[in-house]
DNA sequence: CTTGAAGCTATAGTTGCTAGAGACATTAGC
DNA sequence: GCTAATGTCTCTAGCAACTATAGCTTCAAG
């Protein structure tokens, strides 16, 4: 049996972040100890590993919810953790596509800046007037986590 | 003179967001109308179209507040607009290889996917064992915004 | 003059944690 | 056996960067 913190350690996640996930339901609720502390056991061991590989590819916590469930349900059909999958490529691919097209932006920035007083500084001007642009950056569509 | 609609709607920004930006002191206090309804001249629709177009490339909000008190200034050197732009697309770029890795992942996943049951899922089964993983995508080292 | 849209304030919710306070449990060294 | 150092407990609040809601007032068109 593994206390919270050598749990942790093991899955490579927080103890703050397991108490989190057992507080929104994604593990279920552990064992306790005489003292009151958590225990937990191969499972738990295997279910927050799996966790917190999804979250390493991106995966939202409602997303994760859904894959645990499916992985559950061995005998269920196995397209709905096929779509999540694709989803969350369809999602990396196209972050990756804004990102791209950012970086060229910034890119085109920096190496006009010459370095004089703010006043001549590309860097603001183009801030301040998207017209400068070459791409298109606009409507972020969303570009938070991850 | 326009109202706070109207300035929304020219920068792109959504009128709530605005507010938001006055309230933690981007964007001043705005003038009233006898009806106590924020007023707002060109200057303020430039440096709002200045700060979404800043976002727009990923810029925190606090990059933001540096960039926009560094062009309150003219006459400074730029080196510092600079830094912060260059840091930006360091983190971009970061972000940009992380990403790469991901899809290449993801993908990985996805396309030995067969469709049968969730036990033989290839999805489920790589998620709950990274060893079966091509690329190290561990360690997100933050991967938020944008 | 009325109606509907747009504005106002203030508060709470979102995602995925992280940090802190103050109290109890466990373990290592002496 | 005792003490000190960790580790764990609960609870609350905070982060970014907004978004949404409620309940009100003001404005512009017909």
């Amino acid at each position: 049996m593994l206390t919270i913190g050598k749990l942790g350690a093991q899955a490579g996640v927080k103890v703050p972040t397991i108490r989190y996930y057992e507080q929104i339901g994604l593990l279920p609720e552990a064992g306790r100890s005489a003292g009151n502390q958590r225990l937990y056991g191969r499972k738990a061991l295997e279910r927050l590993a799996f966790i917190r590989h999804a979250r390493d590819l991106g995966f939202t916590l409602e997303a994760i919810r859904d894959l645990l469930s499916l992985s559950d349900n061995p005998e269920q059909p196995c397209v709905a953790a096929d779509a999540i999958a694709r989803a969350q490529l369809a999602e990396v691919e196209r972050r990756l596509a804004r990102l791209t097209a950012l970086k060229a932006e910034l890119e085109r920035m920096v190496v006009q800046c010459v370095g004089g007083k703010i006043a001549d500084c590309r860097v603001i001007e183009v801030l301040g007037d998207h017209s400068l642009c070459s791409t298109d950056h606009r409507h972020p569509e969303s570009e938070s986590s991850p």
